[in-house]
DNA sequence: AAAGCATTGTACCAATCGGTAAACAATTTA
DNA sequence: TAAATTGTTTACCGATTGGTACAATGCTTT
């Protein structure tokens, strides 16, 4: 047999663009091992718990990427502007200038959205916590802060939506790039 | 038999509802039956299309909703000031003060985005149209009224998911409060 | 080369999927 | 009151769902 060398991380890749193509429901066994090139008895190999192993699996790889690349440096970088300027180009490259959907969101949005409700709020929770305090440490008052760090990570969100719903990935562009000269610019409001 | 006097209007609220909670591919035929009390004969009798036709019939009824209580308000009232305020209060009271998602943002984020891909994009596109017109008439500069028009209608949808992925229904209120506050401030900038 | 583990394809399962058919009851129209 | 019309129930359809079982194969270690 073929053994295509299918690493786990690997499987994991792909599994994250069919969800977000298609959702947790809308994402069938038959269209994972099509998608995937795997069949079942690889799937259920590497993930015994099925598919809602595999979208637990998934969550924790982007919650882990968002970790490193995001608010661990959002917690640490020596300037806090930096880190944000950081943080928005970070945001740009991952999420492909608006052509790809956030799944912590698109789980957020689906009835799967119980089955992971923890990750899926530790996530945004610990975004908008870091963000706040680099906020402080640029010299935000705190409550001004807390309140951008808000708008900053929906207004994420609610620019991705846009962008797939108008078929105009600039839409994503555009609005982050107003959200980070909010960050930048006035954080003494 | 018990003829119990299901309106289609009733049953497209129902339908809303449902689709809303456990979007498009999550809500099955057997949940609708259950959640609306009627058999599928009753169903396919009203909407012989089966699932689409009724998901269809939703949008058509949101899209309806927003003509009339958000898009012709911007349109056509006096003053452009306070047709922000009957906007962002519409809005609010909408979606319930954050429970409640936005049935356009949960398709658009779905597997079945294609399938309703003009309904959404008409929504999202009318919508920001409109208030960017009524941002001009407010003072703001044609450029400038056609971003903040991009970042509320967005940011609108991002808060609707982070009220939900935070369970903190109140992070919608916080978001809204500060778009609204920039609509009606500073447009002029 | 033999043994043992990791990986894979295939066949199968009960349950559910969206959808159809048609007999039937309630209501409206004539 | 009789005939259409409208609404509802029920049983059924083939297809697909997520999941299991297991034999067969590859690779690695000895």
């Amino acid at each position: 047999m073929s053994r295509v060398v299918a690493e786990r991380k690997d499987v994991i890749a792909m599994l994250a663009e069919i969800f977000r193509e298609h959702g947790y429901d809308g994402a069938s066994l038959s269209l994972i091992t099509e998608k995937t090139g795997l069949g079942k008895g690889s799937l259920y190999h590497f993930f015994p718990g099925g598919k809602e192993e595999m979208a637990e699996a998934v969550l924790a790889d982007i919650d882990a990427w968002f970790r490193t690349h995001v608010f661990d440096i959002l917690r640490n970088a020596e300037d806090p502007d930096d880190a944000l300027e950081t943080m928005f180009s970070g945001v740009d490259s991952y999420f492909r200038q608006g052509r790809r959907l956030c799944l912590m969101g698109v789980i957020a949005t689906s009835g799967a959205h119980d089955r992971f409700a923890r990750e899926i709020n530790g996530y945004f929770t610990d975004w908008r916590t870091d963000l706040a305090a680099t906020l402080v440490r640029a010299g935000a008052p705190e409550t001004e802060a807390t309140a951008l760090a808000e708008e900053v990570v929906g207004g994420i969100q609610g620019a991705l939506i846009l962008a797939r719903s108008l078929g105009d990935p600039g839409a994503f562009g555009r609005v982050i790039s107003r959200l980070k000269a909010r960050c930048l610019n006035a954080p003494a409001a």
